[in-house]
DNA sequence: TGCAAAAATAACGTATGCTTTAATAAATGC
DNA sequence: GCATTTATTAAAGCATACGTTATTTTTGCA
């Protein structure tokens, strides 16, 4: 996981270390970089446009979040999701965002916290209606993402950050195969009104048995198609 | 984080990075290098008698660890843990060992599986009675290790290892000023037992409120002793 | 022809030097 | 004498070169 934090946002130039970070994880996640394939430094370098060490440099970093693995003399290996994997990640983002939403119930917000995540609810329930599943999954990403923000927990953010990086390739995969989420949908509505309850036992409740049965759904599907990111 | 599985410790000779890092950890965790402190890319690499880019390395992986800050020309900042980073930390190691006892439970380990987890629990129980604290600690540390081996799930493994690896210093620093630890020792056999009878409910809420109360515990005598690691 | 040993190759790990840029000091104007 | 601009310095970021070592290829011999 990168514990990294995420510089905020600020006007700084980035880095080529930076830049070889964000690019190399997203030709991981748009499958540009398959999984279980191999890449030598020097041929990111040039692919990238840039010497050896910042692409090193960033290798080493997304080593640490589990993206890929250094194998010496054979190049970066694009770690493959087993299914046994999506269980393991599973299993950690169902902990951090059920103790999010735990977190977020106890705090004492005000009405205008929820904006957002209001905002995203309705746009999947709109979504739903037409069976934009492209539009859903974006609006779902920012309701968790709305949860995360709400139980403001800088590690929490930044490993779940990590673990979805690392699941939307399968995720992106079984967004045609999965039923209608109709289900989220209500699950995410019934969590949204525990956390303004401050009912923080119930949204632990509602949203860790949301991401259990998700994850169980994920890994079935991935079974059944034979879906496996190798 | 480091997610890095930190290679299983294999005969291959330690890259210097690999020294660095370990070495950088090592400092810091024994408060050579101090919170709050800044230290040049070149002392460190002075001190640890390499060349700057294995530095470099290591201190990029221990930055996304979280232990360290990069701020480009005043060197590496060794993060002081505040009260509130210890509140996060401690949320995250509740959620990430509730789920691990809850694992745990649900698999069906035969008696053998928890040789190591008694042994530390006896070594601990040992300990209590002569108040010997440093001993206590060490058996303490190894149970929860054990706990997490039982889970079984590696990416549970090595955020917990990191996030350890942060609290390390305060829990040394509070191990004289907290009362005596009866209480944990329950705790421990009574998740023991749980795990045992398969009951993962039961396990998850035992451990669950043990980290939720020693974590409590550790805050508030920071509080009280102004102990700051700035 | 097949195998073993030796040579060649190539990739990595590390050191080093150059370039860029930020921080500090100096200098100039007001 | 103070503020503002310029010059200087130093640290980081990056490229590159070199030494080391794993791998591959070639060669010699059975």
């Amino acid at each position: 996981m990168n514990l990294e934090a995420t510089r905020s946002s600020s006007s700084r130039s980035k880095s080529n270390t930076e830049i070889a970070i964000q690019t190399i994880k997203k030709l991981i996640i748009e499958n540009e970089l398959q999984p279980g394939s191999n890449h030598l430094e020097s041929e990111l370098a040039a692919k990238l446009g840039m010497s050896r060490t910042p692409v090193r440099e960033a290798t080493l970093i997304l080593e640490a979040q589990g993206l890929l693995e250094i194998v010496p003399r054979h190049g970066v290996k694009i770690l493959p999701l087993s299914i046994s994997d999506m269980v393991e990640v599973y299993q950690v983002l169902t902990a951090l965002e059920g103790t999010a939403a735990e977190l977020a119930a106890q705090k004492s917000l005000d009405a205008d916290a929820f904006v957002e995540a209001e905002k995203a609810i309705l746009m999947m329930d709109e979504a739903l209606e037409t069976d934009d599943r492209e539009t859903w999954a974006v609006a779902d990403e920012k309701f968790h993402n709305e949860l995360i923000r709400l139980a403001d927990n800088s590690r929490i953010k930044s490993i779940v950050s990590v673990f979805n990086d690392q699941v939307r390739r399968a995720r992106a995969l079984t967004l045609y195969l999965r039923p209608s989420p109709t289900k989220s949908n209500e699950d995410h509505r019934r969590l949204l009104d525990a956390i303004k309850a401050g009912d923080a036992v119930a949204a632990k409740t509602i949203h860790t048995e949301h991401r259990v049965r998700a994850g169980a759904m994920l890994i079935s599907i991935l079974e059944k198609h034979k879906l496996i990111l190798v």
